[in-house]
DNA sequence: TCGAGGATCTGAAACCTTTCAACAGGCTCG
DNA sequence: CGAGCCTGTTGAAAGGTTTCAGATCCTCGA
């Protein structure tokens, strides 16, 4: 197109600036030259020898179209290098195909899975993703909800960072969907999509009490975190089931941060009981590698001396010395079902809002059997 | 503002449908109800008896306008709830606030910590990033440029599936700046991030060579990966720089997949040398731990017996066992960096491209060390 | 032969913002 | 006291698309 383009086709704008440069002006030119505005609807039109409307019904409704005008049109369109200009389009017809994604990190790998969801999810109806993530900070998040309400999305995925969700009800009134992601609404006048927490807790528990085991340490973050909680609720609720005495039968340690050295911390703790344990749960996969680390150290053997189990059924767990019993959490699911319900949320008209609960899913590995052999 | 709002502030719009419904119209109305069109800036001025135009200035440059103005305007557009209608300000102003990235699959840890690079840059700006997997194939690759195309993105941060880049250069001539990811550009008319493999490699060779061991195994994937290839060049330079003869002191065992199992495989090569190695390197840390998992198995101490180093620094490579030596990237900086020549493509008049290399680090744990017993 | 109705196409209005020439006052300086 | 300047403000044009009422042309049945 551009007469300087060399016939192999390798990429010739925006050259660096030759050195021996004067002028301002001309060196910016060179440099990174926008070389012509954009072919718009109008120049399709023309060379196709058509109106304006014919050329947006190829577009957007190519049936009403006659074949042979609508291949002249397809023609004129490839020919010119012709793009939509999305933001026209917003504009008139009131609707954007972006849809965004508030998350608390994304590079935490619960959300990039989810984040992979949403976006197989998307993609199925040519939407596309904005993502950011709030650091768990109220004030990034709606600083980015301010951003992608300007933006036009259809609608936000929100893994809210704080309890209190009013705030979010000015931006649904004007007309912006919001979804909950791992976290279950309050009411039914919002989507949410999470994972049962407190079931994922009981069936890690039950699994050790079938193995066996009367004497459980869990390792725990602080019940402030949902999460946190619910897991707990889980882990009493089995021992409740089973009949065993959450007193004797429940260890319970608190660690600030779920994290390896926070296992091993609470290893220490556990393994300085007069009546020790014979296994441990832990409310995370990282806390759990800490606890196995810190087990091999004192050459207590995995399973038979103690058995362990962690919860997330992270990347690694199944490639761990001892693989790692733990339990998993239907992370790209989560993320296709939010976008799911965001997308029907958006286009259709008879939309129910709905509560959608994930259940987790125990997956028993090496770690984890029953108590063969005292301390 | 609605009437039916609670005093409690909780969310009111949106109620499920009342089951006795017969009018579908009223139904779609009660259930997803878009209440009000948004408020435009005209309705601001209106409020605040004031031009649109001066409505605009307190938006976009609120020096010009005088102080009791500006306030009774931004008084009007909070109580309105007012939020600019980016669409518009975009088709007049030419200019979005959006950046978008195409990477091979956010699930991909290195993917993911680049990409909270990029956006915590683009944060700074007030930019919002727009996150596309391609999945390594070409086809998911254009759609996706085509679509922030469309959207007008003011440039693309991609990490492209294939070696040939000449397809881009029409979006680029069209005005939407390009930066490569993780991929040197090939010339100086684009700008680019990578990470030099080449170092890196020799990083770890070198290491194991200073450590004294002179007979070194290398798990690499295929040549036909730049990174494979790179890595390797960089083994073999450490080697001639030692002068020890690459016949004898390297054993290359090529794996189709380098991940855990494909470590154990080349493991049982190497132990069935008739001269054995005395450390492995492992062109990826998930191979590493493969080849760890194998030498427990084997009762072969690490690195007493035999050394190991990772590469890519994983999160678990630290937390491990024996916690495993490994290659560095600098993602976070890589996403940061790329953001950065992106915005100064797209917006400072004097661009000149750049093409930048990150080095890599070598983080030196337990898993390698010298030699002390044979087999 | 005429009218109805379908298929196809047209052209202008509308969407909401930014931009900019022009204007209104008020002030300073000569 | 008038010219010139500065500070604020205005109003209309422009940007590219979609939508929709209407215009044309054909075909078919009466």
């Amino acid at each position: 197109m551009s007469p300087a383009a060399r016939a192999s086709g390798t990429p010739t704008s925006g050259q660096v600036v030759p050195s021996g440069l004067t002028s301002k002006r001309l060196a910016s030119k060179q440099v990174s030259g926008k070389s012509h505005r954009r072919w718009s609807i109008k120049d399709v039109a023309q060379r196709a020898g058509v109106s304006v409307g014919t050329v947006s019904n190829v577009l957007n409704r190519p049936s009403l179209v006659a074949a042979g005008t609508r291949a002249r049109v397809e023609a004129a369109i490839t020919e010119l290098g012709f793009v939509r200009h999305g933001a026209a389009r917003q504009l008139r017809a009131g609707t954007s195909r972006a849809v965004g994604a508030i998350v608390l990190d994304i590079s935490n790998p619960f959300f990039t899975d989810v984040a992979r969801g949403i976006e197989d999810r998307l993609a199925e109806d040519d939407y596309i993703l904005v993502l950011a993530s709030s650091d768990e900070r109220v004030d990034k998040e709606r600083r980015y909800l301010h951003l992608l309400e300007e933006q036009g999305v259809q609608g936000v995925l929100l893994s809210p960072a704080d309890a209190d969700l009013s705030w979010l009800e000015p931006t649904r009134e004007r007309g912006t969907s919001i979804v909950l992601l791992d976290r279950p609404a309050p009411d039914d006048t919002l989507c949410s999509v999470a994972v049962n927490d407190v079931t994922g807790g009981e069936l890690a528990a039950t699994h050790l009490i079938e193995l066996g085991h009367k004497r459980i340490g869990f390792v725990n973050g602080s019940t402030k975190i949902r999460q946190c909680a619910d897991r707990r609720k889980g882990v009493r609720n089995a021992l409740k089931k089973a009949k065993l005495p959450i007193t004797t039968s429940l260890v319970e340690v608190t660690v600030n941060a779920l994290n390896a050295s926070g296992g091993e911390e609470a290893l220490e703790r556990l393994l300085s009981l007069a009546d020790p344990v014979t296994a441990i749960l832990c409310a995370n996969d990282l806390t759990a590698l800490g606890v196995l680390r810190g087990l091999r150290r004192n050459n207590i053997e995995v399973p038979d001396q103690m058995a362990v189990v962690g919860y997330d059924d992270v990347e690694f767990a199944s490639v761990l010395t001892t693989p790692l019993t733990s339990v998993r959490q239907p992370r790209y699911q989560i993320g296709r079902a939010a976008a799911d319900l965001l997308l029907d949320e958006a286009s259709s008209a008879g939309h129910v809002h709905k509560q959608i609960w994930f259940e987790p899913e125990l997956v028993v590995r090496e770690s984890s059997g029953p108590h063969r052999r005292p301390l």
